[in-house]
DNA sequence: CCTCGGTCGAGAGCGGTGCTCTCGCTCGAT
DNA sequence: ATCGAGCGAGAGCACCGCTCTCGACCGAGG
């Protein structure tokens, strides 16, 4: 059955919202987003808002999904598969540093601090490892087109079996030592973000560019691609 | 000349102010630390806490450079300059990530999002840097003791003088290349750290000690040590 | 010793926030 | 056409950061 007048009108209204919430966003952070003031721009008091989100917090929890989703969406799009592997891991990266350079507040809102008492919802999970699931398949791509050095052996039982179908899947050149590296190169690729995102890297690094470019290769080369 | 007893009254209190504040931010995180909440379990009323910090800002400062502090002082103490480079490294992380679990709420405020409209003054820097000096002494005595391949001279002019000072000083063994990756790998740490602590890791890495040991080991092997 | 200036805490108040509850209106499915 | 569900408006609660004023105190200089 087609979406009824009031359904239609009820999605319009919650898009308007959170199209308004992400703008505030952009402007004054997550910390200062506003309920009031997103109803206030829209015309509306505020309480006709909780209308739509129940709580502050359920707004954010939206607009997380949808970065997760923005985030995953544009690095799937940069990943070529027919590249080499070590291009596809670079391109990719590079994708997402572009991402949160363009979005710093949604960036910071997905992996800065957690936000104030609330813990994510299981339902951001699909949408936040899109990324991880992008170069997980770069792995596994490159190991099954044998590009990928043999496995040492030496870690594990350290990830999850979960975890490891995501990373590359089943293959003689993967094991929990090159898993292992593959969560540190994914947590490291946000790690370098954040740090020049947040200003950590200010007065260190003069060619920011340069520098992320050196990095990236650098972990792509400790994953053997 | 001895404090008056004014003055010492006055560090006195500012310390109380401090030492509350710092307890409601383990409890309620930095969005959540209220001034006026500061001043009731003080037995205070609101504005007379602005006697003592300007602004709410000002008290999350003095937190932060007091934060930073702690975490640069763990880190001094965990590094012995007499054992190996590598185990120097291991050392070092470990401390910065036990850390980083026993104040959540600390390392949040100082490597999570920056807080709303204000930016870190400069006073923060000093102590800002404390563990990458840390870092960077483990790499140059390294270096020192020709414990470090030769340097490739692949990557030049993205790092700063000021931060190549840090990062090992002079040495044939230091060029930009190894010290992009000090930087990397010092930002990898935090990276490494954030995720887990922010819940990144959540039902992917099983034993998180050992992913950590072997992704710093990992870290330790790309810079040579 | 006494006075006077600086510091302090208290209190009231402003504008803002998230959130709740109630009240009517309006729209649309039956 | 009717009747109920959904909606917006409004008032209100408790809290927040921050400002201003006022009275009390304390201690250093005359």
């Amino acid at each position: 059955m087609p979406p009824t007048a009031r359904e239609r009108a009820r999605a319009e209204i919650t898009a308007e919202i959170t199209d308004l919430a992400r703008a505030q966003l952009a402007t004054v952070g997550a910390t200062g987003l506003s309920l009031r003031a997103v109803a206030r721009e829209l015309g509306m008091v505020s309480s006709a808002v909780y209308r739509y989100f129940p709580s502050r917090d359920d707004l954010l929890t939206r607009l997380i999904i949808d970065g997760y989703d923005a985030l995953g969406a544009t690095a799937e799009e940069a990943d070529d598969p027919t590249a080499a592997p070590a291009e596809r891991w670079l391109a990719v990266c590079r994708a997402v540093r572009g991402w949160a350079l363009a979005h710093p507040h949604e960036y910071a809102l997905l992996y800065g601090s957690p936000v104030p008492g609330y813990q994510a919802p299981r339902d951001t999970v699909p949408a936040a490892i899109r990324v991880g699931v992008v170069l997980g398949r770069v792995l596994g791509d490159a190991a099954r087109a044998g590009r990928l050095p043999a496995a040492s052996g030496a870690v594990t039982g350290t990830i999850s079996e979960a975890t490891a179908e995501v990373l590359g899947g089943e293959h003689p050149a993967l094991d929990d030592t090159v898993r292992a590296r593959g969560l540190l190169a994914w947590s490291s690729l946000f790690g370098a973000i954040s740090f020049e995102l947040f200003g950590h890297f200010t007065g260190a690094v003069t060619d920011a560019d340069a520098f992320f470019d050196a990095a990236m290769r650098d972990l792509a080369g400790l994953l053997g691609l």
